[in-house]
DNA sequence: TTGTAGGCGTTATCAG
DNA sequence: CTGATAACGCCTACAA
């Protein structure tokens, strides 16, 4: 019972290797009975064609990939649903990929070009600040979907999808502002962070001075490293100590909607109530934000719009090696329960 | 600028192509100098080995692999990031692949076997009716976690690691029963789940039986088809149907707490309150349903264990191939803030 | 310690 | 329409 190959069926069919292999490629030259017959031993015998091999033997293959830093985030989720479709439509394999914490997604897509003949790639999530150097040894086509292009590799070698971090988040500032608050805390990123974390904490500190309220900076809660990036329980967790603080503070926006979700949490067992006493707002617009209670205001990211755009750019530069593009996607504002008028003015 | 192989090294280098190898692979029999004068002109030239060339000519890599069917679920991402961790310390590599909803997992499985040369096999999620006979075709060990053994297949062929889905859900229920509710609706999975949906039900139907309640059928809610299955929003959708007909029930049991969640906020929209009007419960144990409010009671099953014990079974196999066990572990209920005694007796 | 040669399972080319 | 046969890029005896 051991592995059995193309050849094992040539020769039980009593076929060159070649014919067994237009069968299985669906090849217009092939005898129509020849091929039911081979396709019926092949299923008997349960063959199925080693990749690998396959791979090692194929010009190009008509694949792509979506490489995902941090599949846990829901956000992800919906944009990789969408984007499966359109690349079925479009008659491509898609190669789904994660990549883990602490490897870099370069070197992962350099590998896996070279392994699946990729024709492009298209990265979720992660930090990417990579040397121009290193970009340039991939050789195909890719689009950075949902990070925006921060400006600090040559933008002609690859296209970009995403919304503009800095205005969107300056956006839902404004709008905490105008509501009449002044005290408004951030829950941020690392202080690192020189990726969307850092543009929206930019855009936060612009709506502020814009509103004349001058910056503070035991306003700005960081996430603990110590806790898993964007989850629930780091939100919950900074929020919890910050409120221990007794910090004047009538509005919490968090770059992020689950930190909101784990910041009313903290809120809510503090005894206070949000939007009485504390508004929170987030950012990216998942499901759980819609649904928890109290709703959460948030910016909702054009999902849709933003994995089409994604795919059909990296379409587009399959067919045109000189396209590129770097595309900014409108957000929206979304007001929901959680934030109001401060009450204790 | 094509692409760079490992010939190309040796002649840049001067040497054959088995000193690269032997380079590359860490092998011993190799002199110190001539390999890292190798390692620094393979980095020169950014080669990368080509992964499909290798995983042809390997015999038996350490690789396993973990095929999962819901990578949205968030209750799977917990256990994946607990099983990279111990496959890592293991020194395997580890291969983690998505397992699209159309697509058999065994199928897949077979597939990746053969291209990874895998020495096991990790099933999350999926529904598991498989015949023998394909199973068989499979001739590496595998365990299936998180899916109660149905008992549809031969035993003998594999493990399964998992909570006993009809135990933990007739705890569940029989909790609200003696709360005191009389009247309780289940948020189910589709009508045609043989698998842990089905299981959960049974649950459900034991304890009401137990508690000399009769079975109603309007009170059970199998999910939306039309919508993405385990969601909030069919939850919800679901819960906000059910509502409108004013069928008398005091209390709402969802098979997972992405409904429950979904649930809740039906409710509390039609203007009751949660638990006063109505107990809800979940099922996993999520980080949602902690952090929502009111969180949510659930069985949490043990993440931690779960992981852990699939992971060590599937090396024992390796091992030793007759080994298998069929593992159960107990869930814990923790009681929250969505349930109590029913108010309007 | 190093190099040469053969083969892993496919597909592509090119004669028949 | 079909069948040899040569790659694909790498690893591994085996010989040196």
């Amino acid at each position: 019972m051991e592995t059995i190959t193309i050849k094992d069926i040539a020769k039980l069919c009593g076929v060159g290797v070649s014919t067994v292999s237009r069968a299985i490629n669906n090849h217009p030259d092939i005898n129509n009975e020849t091929k039911t017959m081979i396709i019926n031993t092949i299923k008997q015998y349960n063959y199925v064609p080693n990749n690998s091999a396959r791979n090692l033997k194929r010009v190009e293959a008509k694949a792509i990939a979506i490489l995902v830093k941090g599949i846990t985030n829901p956000f992800f989720s919906s944009m990789i649903k969408v984007m499966e479709e359109v690349i079925e439509e479009k008659k491509y394999s898609l190669v789904l990929h994660h990549v883990e914490g602490n490897e870099d997604e370069v070197d992962v897509a350099l590998e896996l070009v070279k392994e699946k003949r990729l024709r492009g790639i298209l990265f979720l999530g992660g930090y990417f600040t990579h040397t121009e150097e290193k970009l340039r040894q991939l050789n195909v086509p890719f689009v950075i979907s949902t990070i925006s292009a921060t400006g600090c590799v040559e933008q002609q070698m690859y296209s970009s999808v995403s919304v503009d971090d800095f205005e969107e988040s300056y956006k839902m500032v404004q709008y905490l502002c105008e509501l009449g608050h002044r005290n408004i805390a951030i829950l941020a990123s690392r202080e690192e962070d020189r990726s969307i974390g850092r543009l929206r904490l930019d855009g936060y500190m612009k709506a502020l001075s814009d509103h004349k309220i001058p910056f503070r900076k035991e306003l700005v809660l960081p996430m603990d490293t110590s806790i898993e990036e964007y989850s629930m329980k780091n939100g919950y967790v900074v929020m919890k100590e910050f409120l221990q603080k007794k910090i004047p503070c009538t509005a919490v926006y968090a770059i992020a909607d689950s930190l909101a979700i784990g910041a009313c949490r903290a809120i809510l067992e503090s005894g206070k109530k949000v939007p009485e006493d504390f508004s929170v707002a987030g950012f990216d617009g998942i499901e759980a934000a819609r649904f928890y209670s109290p709703s959460i205001t948030t910016i909702e990211q054009p999902v849709e719009d933003l994995a089409r755009e994604s795919i059909s750019t990296l379409f587009e530069m399959i067919k045109n090696k000189n396209h590129h593009v770097h595309k900014i996607f409108k957000a929206n504002l979304i007001i929901r329960e959680s934030t109001g008028k401060p009450t204790c003015l």
